[in-house]
DNA sequence: CCACTGACTAGAG
DNA sequence: TCTCTAGCCAGTG
């Protein structure tokens, strides 16, 4: 089973604590930027191994279904930041794997 | 094999 | 600022 969910839980457990990542990001990473449906599709059926409350949409906001309430706060409990929208601080918390914040 | 759906995203009206 | 559409990959009927 080699595809590209496979990659989307290999770059989700990547994610790092304290840090969130939008499933348009991932599906960049993966090298098909307009699949973040698929990420998210893959994500439905994530494994206990898969951080899913790092991973939300790409304003922020928790992706539905997911339980928003325990999402929220396992993040605060990570140190997230949250916008007064309720959404994640995705300035603050957004995860740069082949960025390492040289200058910002 | 064809059509619909899904935890999304970005652009246009 | 909100709503609608098109694009993507994989699974199910």
């Amino acid at each position: 089973m080699n595809g590209f969910f496979e990659g989307v839980y290999r770059i989700a457990a990547q994610i790092p604590w304290g840090r969130v990542a939008s499933y348009g990001q991932i599906a960049r990473m993966l090298g098909s930027p307009r699949s973040a449906r698929t990420v998210g599709w893959a994500m439905r059926r994530c494994p206990e191994e898969i951080p899913w409350h790092r991973v939300v949409k790409a304003d922020g906001s928790i992706a539905s279904g997911v339980l928003p309430d325990l999402a929220r706060d396992l993040l605060l409990g990570e140190g997230v930041t949250f916008l007064d929208d309720g959404r994640v601080d995705m300035e603050a918390c957004r995860w740069e794997p082949e960025q390492e914040k040289t200058d910002l």
